[in-house]
DNA sequence: GTCTATACCGTGATAGAC
DNA sequence: GTCTATCACGGTATAGAC
């Protein structure tokens, strides 16, 4: 239940977990993901993993603390991977000031969330949508939990995006990296949101598809001139 | 309870609900957005409006159904307002071919969206929010119910975007109408989603704020380079 | 410390009386 | 159309076995 494993990278930080709440952890993931979280009773994450019903509420405190749980294992490590690649890219351009691409950037937690997505062995696609869900519902728990290693990430994200766009304010630079976040995941999340297009024409499982549509819309997105600029057309 | 309002606009062609029914939908469009769906029990939802819990069993037939309700009465407003501002901006430049503007054909859908999330005496920004809801969660029967109305809105749409974008594919359009769509009314609902970013410097209540710093991203976005062309820094 | 059995209360849904 | 009574199921808390 640690907070914050990000600072140190000497080894495998990964909070243990007893077998019993490893079981739960891994029936629960699979089915908050498959069913969605309302659906899932904990009843049936219990009889699926082949423990009592009350183990759930000692060794998580509650059905909310579960879901947490089962986000934090899988944020943790994704989180190192972005900052990981955004020092290797700022290493690799440590020389210049502002030399930094959009691009490049935008890839250094698009390729981890990529990584993810397509290792289902792992239950790695499993977190994409879980944070979707994040994004979009409401959970104040699972925010103040995430605030430390969140924040740090996305101070040192929008630190580099500033220098890949000198021209942008700190707000736009902000607004930006918010918004290429929430693209990228709820394309990755790919609830069925195509087939709300009518017939959906369009396959959102490949994830490579994905990166190949909502990258270059997302970097020409962070690219566009500041405010009310209306671009030659 | 019908599906398709949407083709004639001979006046007002919401469906007629019976006075419970109305306070039924009033009340729990309030507390939906304001608790959540699931933190929404219908006992408190039937308390507020003064009538009784069977009642809502009886004039919607579930508590889905009941939501269903709630987001298809103010869908059909706004879809039609959609509607009707593309119409006047094709009509605006009937004469000339490619002469779309891609600003333009956004803000045909941006604007009723700000309309309504700027009026929230008639609980016009509740729709907004739930909406965001909807795109993320699967309400299988909500989307076959709006299917037709959607469909028919997501055609034209992606006609105007494709006039105003010549030089992409038929699937790319579809893409990056998906892409915009997802993103502005993901901003609109503002679920505290900045909050995530550790200190928000940044508030999403402000809609004018929102349309602001949105519409240029996802119009760069939409106007991006095809595929993999990396366009010059 | 771990795990189990069991009881509690609130929820959505339904049947049947009026 | 409306209401009352009742049902099965959900998350949660606790007492107690090992």
């Amino acid at each position: 239940m640690k907070a914050s494993f990000l600072s140190d990278d000497d080894g495998e930080r990964v909070p243990k977990y007893s077998e019993t709440a490893t079981r739960i952890l891994d029936a629960a993931e699979g089915l908050f993901v498959e069913l969605g979280l309302e659906a899932t009773s904990l009843r049936l994450i219990t009889q699926q993993a082949g423990v009592n019903l009350a183990a759930v509420n000692y060794h998580f405190r509650s059905k909310d603390a579960l879901f947490e749980a089962v986000f934090a294992r899988r944020f943790a490590p994704w989180a190192r991977e972005c900052l990981r690649q955004l020092d290797a890219l700022e290493a690799q351009v440590a020389g210049g000031e502002a030399s930094l691409d959009v691009t490049s950037v935008v890839m250094c937690y698009v390729r981890p969330a990529l990584a993810l997505s397509k290792d289902p062995l792992r239950g790695g696609a499993v977190f994409v949508r879980l944070f979707s869900r994040v994004l979009v519902e409401n959970h104040r728990q699972l925010r103040e939990t995430l605030s430390r290693d969140w924040g740090h990430l996305v101070s040192r994200y929008t630190a580099a995006l500033g220098r890949a766009l000198p021209g942008l304010s700190d707000e736009e630079v902000v607004w930006r990296l918010h918004l290429g976040f929430s693209v990228m995941f709820h394309a990755f999340a790919g609830n069925d949101i195509l087939k709300l297009f009518g017939r959906s024409a369009v396959s959102a499982r490949d994830p490579d598809l994905i990166v190949k549509h909502v990258v270059p819309f997302v970097v020409a997105g962070m690219r566009a001139a500041p405010s009310g600029s209306p671009a030659a057309d």
